[in-house]
DNA sequence: CTGTTAGCGCATTCAA
DNA sequence: TTGAATGCGCTAACAG
């Protein structure tokens, strides 16, 4: 293995030097500082993360903590290009990607706790924001930098980032209205009372206002108690969902009871493959990639100042598609 | 921060001899053995993995690297309880999951490259399992140690882990035409001719031949096409698919000429909600998480020895929920 | 601007 | 069985 040793000894120089040139210390001269990095470059040097850490006292390691099993179901296709827009930015930092994922909250702060303990790493990012989280805690504790995906429930001081869902939600409720021509929207939402969902829906009905169209929203659930709603609601000609399996979940229910065709559907984060439905399936695209970015960059931000408007939050604008 | 030179010091021994306590060293007695780890243990000492790496030459870490995105759709929610089964065994093991993940194949192997360069790992796992692949060529020839999920395509002798294909083609079929009492089945699959859609096929065949009932296969693709299939076959009463998707897909399909209600199908990797069907969806269960640590007990073979009568390869069962 | 020296935390050689 | 000394590869303080 070529060491850092090898090169200074190439060079004709120190270890010193070396060292400096090829992290671009400024106490040093431009031309041996070129002459260096062209020559480490040529040999194909490259450093050893572990011994550079050591010295370091830290790691070049971000820890992504994903949620718990309870509340991770549709959120699945989204992480997966989470991962690759933060991988994306932490490769050109030299920076590497571990995970935390477990199914109990017990192991997963152990898994976090070790990362930090033992790995030295001190940067992480959240798959969920939740209140009264211990692992936030724990950070926060440990004056540890994180950022989480979504907005954070209590902690108004957390970087986070998230979707501009009142926007997206007044995107998607306005192309419904205008380019759609519904007149008769319904807002389909899950259970659980997500923030996303909230947000969205005072979209819709910031824009149902607008158009002077009544606001009409279903909560799913017990499937005859939507059933009830939909023969009670019979003048609904479009759909607004919080995702797509509210939506497909809503429209295969009407279709239960009316005989439609190509009816008007928007929902958001396109995450199912086309084909598990007939309706006219549009989506609000809330970029996970260029969240995972943004997330990366609020998490180095100490480093690389930010141009954002908003210090410690971003919001990624949509795309209707 | 705690150090095991501190940790020496307050047992009054030497920090070689509380090295040697601390990782089980056979030059030791059981005795200062025992009391050392005791001592450790209340003084709360964790050691630091970059300079334990930086020793030992080799990271207590583990890449797990991800497709790129041409074939990554139909997994996704499979990924995650892969990483969860994964990392329960990883973190029993005080070692760390490190994420490749990139869009283009050229990324993807420089992100590896760096890995095994700078990270000195040298340990994989390969969410894929691909011929005549990058990835796997470079860790083949840089003798790195890896398990691929799925059966390789090429080289024989790499390490895999994969479901049992075949055996669950002939559970999934069985339960069928058996329990749900179908009588004319259709095996449904994706354009795409996986591997897996292959075994799972000539399960279904077997069975089909050993109770007497003409086998039929229809391949999504072009809607036309499949509508035309459909229309043909008359008698259809069950389908068996690849998975969830080409379940909704074609039952849905079905619906557009026939009204049919409570119509059994049986599909693999329950990765949807209810709810986005009213088929009477059956699931061939294929524990993703138990895929997840049988990969990590074939990657660690080298060091524990495995019970499985196959080396090199485990199988996982499946289960018809 | 460059070189010498020391040290990060740990494992391991060599002596005792 | 234990201890002292050395080195893993790299950075940084201190000299010059």
């Amino acid at each position: 293995m070529l060491t850092i040793r090898d090169i200074a000894a190439k060079a004709g120089v120190s270890v010193s030097t070396a060292s400096r040139a090829l992290n671009n210390n400024p106490r040093i001269s431009q031309a041996t500082r070129e002459r260096i990095q062209a020559l480490a470059d040529a040999e194909g040097y490259l450093p050893n993360y572990n011994a550079k850490n050591l010295t370091a006292g830290e790691a070049n390691a971000v820890g992504v903590v994903f949620p718990t099993a309870n509340h991770t179901l549709p959120e699945n296709p989204f992480y997966i290009d989470l991962l690759r827009g933060i991988n994306a930015q932490l490769v050109q930092r030299q920076y590497v990607l571990s995970v935390a994922i477990s199914k109990t909250p017990e192991d997963l702060l152990k898994n976090v706790k070790s990362m930090v303990a033992q790995g030295k790493i001190k940067r992480f990012i959240l798959f969920y924001a939740q209140a009264d989280d211990p692992i936030t805690n724990f950070l926060r504790q440990h004056k540890l930098r994180f950022v989480t995906i979504g907005h954070p429930a209590d902690h108004a001081e957390d970087f986070f980032v998230d979707n501009d869902n009142l926007q997206a939600g007044i995107g998607g409720a306005t192309y419904l209205l205008d380019q759609l021509a519904v007149k008769h929207p319904v807002f389909v939402e899950s259970e659980h009372d997500w923030g996303y969902e909230q947000q969205r829906r005072e979209g819709y009905e910031r824009v149902t206002a607008e158009f002077n169209v009544e606001p009409l929203t279903c909560k799913l659930g017990e499937l005859n108690r939507v059933r009830l709603f939909i023969k009670q609601h019979p003048e609904i000609d479009g759909i607004m969902a919080t995702d797509d399996y509210n939506a497909i979940e809503f429209y295969r229910l009407l279709r239960e009871q009316y005989d439609i065709s190509r009816f008007p559907v928007v929902s958001f984060n396109h995450s199912l493959p086309d084909g598990l439905t007939d309706a006219d399936l549009h989506s609000v695209d809330l970029f996970p990639e260029k969240m995972g970015s943004a997330t990366v960059a609020l998490l180095f931000s100490d480093r690389e100042p930010l141009e954002s408007p908003t210090p410690g939050q971003i919001k990624i604008p949509y795309e209707i598609k």
